[in-house]
RNA sequence: GCCCGCUUAGCUCAGUUGGUAGAGCGCUCGCUUCACACGCGAGAGGUUUCGUUGGUUCGAGUCCAACAGCGGGCACCA
């Protein structure tokens, strides 16, 4: 067999995805056993114009592994793929296309321009799909959904109408946030407050029929235009007396009240507000609490209206701030400017300042959808968030409170409001355009032009994507609640809150058990990756460069940590692959006569020590990589897989295994021991196979005597080619965690450490051999150690033991070291010793034992702690301070021996 | 302003019932040892030490309090 040294994943990658979708391993009737668990997810949809980035790959990764992990447990598992329509970045995607074809939408028109994008959709659309296979993500093709599917805009206007028949949804005016160059409103979620250096001005407004003059500060100069009030605290003894007093509104020339509000901070400013009921949220209340007139002075476009007056029509909000200025110092209105810091809200997508507007919209009361989740996480703490802390009280408090939301966005692309008005503007919502012909008894009917915000589909997606509204579907009774719902931090308000809403209003279920949230990668300096500062990194880049499995696991080990990027994690684990390559690699090449599954036949205690060690190693790891993948604890699981196969492994079972392995003569003793490196192979691959797909199945399909028995139960009526990700994970059975094997495999480790190091520290060439001598038969070892005496001479390249009842007797130019537990181990090294430096080695051994040791006596000297300590702690440290006493005495005599 | 997180080896980070400080990378030395130089072997490196100062405890990186630096989230102070 021909084995390249090095692993090359690109093979693997581009030849197994394939068939395993081919042959429907990632879909849950894969699984015959109609009994068994259910385990599912349904990934966070991607916007329709996403490609592939780093936050995707990790999210993604998790999901895969959880979902391989389960699968190959047994569970009935799925993992449904799909996409978001992603309202305004798709429609403004589209646009941009038009705008270099020299044409727009409005030239288009509504039908063609929808038209152009579901051609958009087809054409550039899921490309992260293709990506996401790439990823190795073992999602079921054959249940993608596209939130704009028929089935799910069927969802969405059921939601719709039922919310609007109880009341919850209605249409009316309100202040929004209205972005300007994206056209539309925007909901409170969708916008991002950023500080900002600006100034306070403070302007002047004449009493009239008085020489007096108010000052108020503001950020906005420019609004006064359409201030209808100024505002005071009713408590403020310096205003008490204009309280229902007019003000003359400079420049407009209108007469406008002083009122009195509680909502007037007098320590701020002058004490005294201006009220801009059209352009403020916080005026937009005041003006309703005092029935203020709302004067409308900036428009869509953030321009000004007629209303703000002739010389104001039509200029920018900007210029209009400068010129109010001007005008005020030039009516020596103008008190003072100065320096301020204040937050300033842009549009989340496109970061243009946001406008906040009076406008007719559709909203929806959240406060009372959002009771039912609030309950849940308040009594049960469910879901159940990981990690906990900070994201449960994060999650909690939002929901305590909830404002209206803005569902209506005056796009093209989206689902359209299910709302049709007759010709005297009577509204009637309605799931079908027949239906509200009935309703109105017309079918003069006009469909309102606007559509929903992205997040309304989006919040359906457990519920819409398995089947409802029809709550017959057999995937909803299956596969909801889902198991866990993985995801960003950035998007528990705007999507995992209003699943839980929606899923518990119309199934009066939870949409998930569990939310994992995944950390935040930065780049190597801690700057957030953005596209406008090109510091990302490009997942598909490093597949290239690393392989897919090793990004992955780099991937999984991050989890919900916050972390910075750095290549060289992402190069080790590529070594760790090259590495199980490598093994496998010996594993083949000595796999004549060998099969997996067997060479560990007969009573575990009747083997050998190495093999009992290897075997209590695997199903320690394999219980602590459960474990580890069920709590969420990945990196563990990472650790835990990464140190069994490179150090227990590679570095000490196939080297323990090596003289039994390579033997020229073919035997039943090199069969059965090169069988049993093949099965832990085997079975490390089945470990490792959740986060590393494409290496495992790989070698898995190179080993001889893996096939359809290899195969969970539940899978083995599959009419599939044997794969690894349909193997049964490996139980971890407790018995064969056998704590004695691994405290004496720790001591032959540690001798021939010992020998090792004083090879190094006395310069012997690698390729000399020695003799040892060992004295270890006052411990019990020596028989351990006399068992495995071929591999001893291997592994220290010694080319005779002897064993002794002392090394005392030894040669006196001998190297020596004492171990734990007692037994001593020399190496005469004629010609190499020099004594006094030999002395000097064991004294600076001694010194640091002697170091330890008086910690120790120290501590058990303590009183309070003899007391206070459990008995067994205390025993504890006794036998480690006995231990170490006696080792410093043999030392001693060591050090005599090589007296002057 | 309120809430929260982080601060451990040169770098990136683990450290889950409080009980002898860890990994990867980097560094030093030696090795083309018949799976692997994307490797093997041996080491150095945390000033009795885990941001600082106190506290609880026989015992604290781990629990509590305050402070500092950094980073988040929330917030209708013009």
């Amino acid at each position: 067999m021909e084995i390249p040294k090095t692993y090359d994943p690109k093979q693997a990658e581009e030849l197994h995805y394939a068939r395993w979708e081919r042959e429907g391993c990632f879909a849950p009737e894969i699984n015959a056993d109609a009994q068994s668990p259910v385990y599912s997810i349904v990934i966070p949809p991607p916007n329709v114009t996403g490609s592939l980035h780093v936050g995707h790959a990790l999210q993604h990764t998790i999901m895969d592994v959880l979902t391989r992990y389960h699968r190959m447990k047994g569970f009935r598992t799925l993992w449904l793929p799909g996409m978001d329509h992603a309202g305004i970045s798709t429609q403004v995607m589209v646009e941009r296309q038009l705008k270099k074809e020299g044409t727009s939408r409005h030239d288009l028109g509504r039908e063609k321009f929808v038209e152009r994008v579901w051609l958009w959709k087809e054409q550039y659309g899921g490309q992260i799909l293709k990506q996401i296979r790439r990823e190795g993500a073992s999602v079921d093709w054959s249940r993608e959904r596209f939130t704009m599917d028929e089935h799910l805009s069927r969802a969405v206007r059921e939601f719709f109408v039922r919310c609007y028949d109880e009341g919850l949804i209605y249409r009316g005016p309100g202040m929004i946030s209205w972005c300007p160059k994206d056209q539309t409103a925007l909901s409170d979620l969708e916008v991002e407050k950023e500080s900002q250096a600006g100034k306070l001005y403070y302007l002047q407004y004449p009493v009239k029929g008085s020489e007096r003059r108010v000052t108020v500060a503001t950020t906005r100069p420019e609004t006064m235009l359409g201030d209808t009030a100024v505002a005071v605290n009713p408590a403020d003894e310096r205003y008490r007396d204009l309280v229902g007093q007019t003000l003359l509104l400079p420049i407009a020339g209108r007469e406008i009240a002083v009122v009195a509000d509680d909502f007037v901070d007098p320590e701020f400013g002058t004490g005294a507000v201006k009220v801009t009921p059209a352009h403020d949220p916080n005026d937009y209340a005041m003006g309703k609490r005092h029935n203020l007139p709302v004067v409308m002075v900036i428009d869509q476009n953030a321009r000004m209206t007629v209303e703000a007056g002739a010389e104001f029509d039509g200029l920018d909000r900007y210029a209009a701030r400068e010129l109010v200025v001007e005008k005020f110092e030039e009516l020596g209105l103008l008190e003072k400017v100065v320096d301020y810091e204040f937050a300033i809200t842009k549009c989340g997508r496109c970061r243009t300042v946001i406008e906040p507007l009076v406008s007719t919209q559709w909203f929806l009361k959240q406060a009372e959808l959002g009771r039912a989740p609030l309950e849940l996480i308040r009594e049960k703490h469910e879901p159940r968030f990981v990690p906990e802390v900070p994201y449960e009280k994060v999650y909690t408090n939002w929901l305590e409170n909830l404002y209206d939301w803005t569902l209506s966005r005056q796009l093209w692309w989206g689902h359209r409001i299910p709302a049709w008005y007759d010709e005297a503007g009577r509204v009637y919502v309605a799931r079908t355009e027949e239906e509200a012909r009935a309703k109105a008894g017309t079918d003069k009917l006009t469909q309102d032009p606007d559509v929903l915000d992205t997040w309304f589909s989006s919040g359906l997606w457990p519920i819409s994507t398995l089947g409802w509204p029809d709550e017959t579907s057999p995937d909803l009774k299956t596969f909801y609640p889902t198991s866990v719902l993985v995801t960003a931090r950035d998007i528990i308000f705007l999507w995992v809150s209003r699943m839980m809403m929606t899923g518990l209003k119309f199934t009066g279920r939870k949409a998930f058990d569990d939310v994992f949230i995944t950390g935040t990668i930065f780049d190597k300096h801690g700057q957030r990756m953005s596209k406008t500062k090109g510091n990302g990194v490009d997942p598909l880049d490093v597949f290239d460069k690393y392989g897919v499995d090793a990004t992955r696991l780099t991937l999984a080990s991050i989890g919900s940590t916050d972390t910075r990027w750095n290549d060289s994690q992402v190069e080790s684990y590529r070594n760790f692959a090259n590495k199980i390559w490598n093994a496998a690699r010996f594993c083949l090449l000595n796999s004549e006569g060998a099969q997996v599954g067997k060479g560990f036949e007969g009573e575990p205690k009747m083997w050998a020590l190495h093999d009992r060690w290897i075997v209590s190693r695997l199903n320690r790891t394999a219980r602590d990589v459960g474990r580890a993948i069920e709590e969420y604890q990945f990196h563990e699981a990472v650790y835990a897989l990464y140190h069994f196969f490179w150090d227990d492994f590679c570095d000490w079972y196939i080297e323990l295994s090596k003289s039994d392995v390579s033997g020229a003569e073919a035997s039943t003793a090199r069969d059965a021991a090169r069988s049993r490196v093949l099965t832990v192979l085997e079975q490390a691959l089945r470990l490792l196979h959740p986060f590393m797909p494409f290496l495992t199945e790989e070698l898995w399909q190179k080993l001889p005597g893996v096939g359809a028995e290899s195969l969970h139960p539940a899978y083995r009526e599959a009419d599939v080619t044997p794969t690894v990700m349909l193997a049964a994970f490996p139980l971890a059975d407790a018995s064969l965690i056998d704590e004695q094997a691994e405290a004496e495999m720790q001591s032959l480790i540690e001798l021939i450490s010992r020998v090792r190091n004083i090879r190094t520290e006395l310069s012997v060439k690698p390729s000399e051999e020695v003799r040892l001598f060992i004295s270890a038969a006052g411990n019990g070892l020596g028989q351990l150690f006399n068992a495995s005496l071929s591999q001893i001479k291997r592994l220290t390249r010694a080319r005779e033991v002897a064993f002794t009842d002392s090394t005392a007797d030894v040669p006196r130019a001998s190297a020596r070291a004492v171990l734990a537990g007692g037994a001593e181990v020399a190496v005469p090294l004629e010609g190499l010793i020099d004594f006094a430096q030999e002395r000097a080695r064991i004294g600076r051994e001694v010194e640091k034992l002697e170091k330890e040791s008086q910690k120790l006596e120290a501590q058990l000297a303590y009183p309070q702690f003899v007391e206070r300590a459990p008995a067994e702690k205390v025993e504890e440290l006794r036998q480690r301070a006995a231990d170490i006493r006696q080792r410093i005495g043999a030392l001693g005599q060591m050090r005599e021996a090589l007296g002057e």
